[in-house]
DNA sequence: TTTCATTGACCGACGGTCAGTCATTATTAA
DNA sequence: TTAATAATGACTGACCGTCGGTCAATGAAA
């Protein structure tokens, strides 16, 4: 009877086109005019497709990081010990080739923080545990495989998220001036003392 | 010639009488005008004292932190091992008498994710380093003493990251369902490795 | 009269809404 | 087969209410 659009799709076109307002500028500055200018849509047609701004962030993350976490999945089984493995989880926090999903992902933990509701703590949950459980899987393969000592399982949940408050705290504060290093350094220092020595 | 007032003095009134406006509600959702009622103020005369809205929560931080800060030196001095003082830093993430504290926390991190200044930084940084400090001084004394092993120096700065980042990943996800527990099990684990064997 | 402190009416910008328009397809009647 | 009409989802931007922030006017003390 009329026009049938694939919303799903156009959702994800929406959010794509205004990836560059959300990257160039401070989240609270981009205005919804704007967002409906790039996208090339009326500002009524942006609430068919999203409940209000955040959430056209909120889609943004998701297909960012999907497309992350498959690329991760890729070069952690390039990585031979945990110890490097580790390394490829930190390099989210600093590598310029994810500069854009960071400040993305940082305007999100943001909004987190600020409005969480059901919705978005569920979101961020299965985040958390897509990664987390590959986290765990490395070090639980690590003991078992005699590479890590024992101990070193009570300090995963822990080590997962020293990588996030690293990088938070880098952005509230200029006392982390070289994250790459700082992270590395914490790195190659926590698994001098968890590997099995020779 | 006119009337003078303590306008530092002010400043604290006004930010301390919106105090529960904050805690009891999301930052976004509290107005000008509401603080301006509950200050007893007019909404110019806040604009003489506050730049804007995000300073009254920067004030009303600050003052806090002060005195949690004093509180904190105290109760240090009454632990004895670096692994009870760690605990009692831990404290601040989930005891029920920094609840308010942290709700401000949460949303001074917020803001400073989403539109961080120069100045933001600069406070930020000085009270990273207020407590930091405290934090490193302690591994050191603990290496220095016999009771932690000289390669924990190295995890100090990982260290006093990771509470924070459990406490920001727990306010985000609903994966640490109980923070005290996961903390302190943390920091248990952690130490039975770096503590030096009797 | 001077000067500092205070105020709330006012302004512009913004997020969000909704009544109306448009484009396409289904149905029907000739 | 086709032209006319009905139906419907997609789309729009003028409009609304709200809010942060300003400023001209006022008050009060010296």
């Amino acid at each position: 009877m009329a026009i049938i659009v694939d919303k799903e799709q156009k959702r994800k076109d929406i959010a794509l086109s205004c990836k560059d307002l959300f990257v160039s500028q401070s989240m609270n500055s981009v205005t919804i005019s704007q967002i409906a200018k790039v996208a090339g849509v009326g500002k009524g047609t942006l609430y068919e497709y999203f409940k209000n701004k955040e959430e056209i962030i909120f889609e943004l993350v998701d297909l960012l990081l999907e497309k992350h976490s498959a690329e991760l999945q890729k070069k952690l089984l390039e990585q031979k010990s945990a110890r490097h493995k580790v390394k490829s989880f930190a390099e989210f926090f600093y590598a310029k080739e994810h500069e854009e999903l960071r400040i993305l992902y940082k305007d999100f933990v943001s909004i987190s923080l600020s409005a969480p509701s059901e919705e978005l703590l569920a979101f961020q949950s299965v985040c958390f545990n897509n990664y987390y459980l590959w986290f765990e899987e490395l070090f639980k393969r690590g003991v078992a495989e005699g590479e890590l000592i024992e101990a070193s399982l009570g300090l995963t949940k822990g080590a997962f998220v020293t990588a996030e408050g690293m990088f938070l705290a880098s952005c509230t504060t200029n006392v982390f001036l070289n994250l790459e290093q700082d992270l590395n350094e914490y790195i190659d220092n926590l698994f001098n003392i968890i590997e099995v020595k020779q």
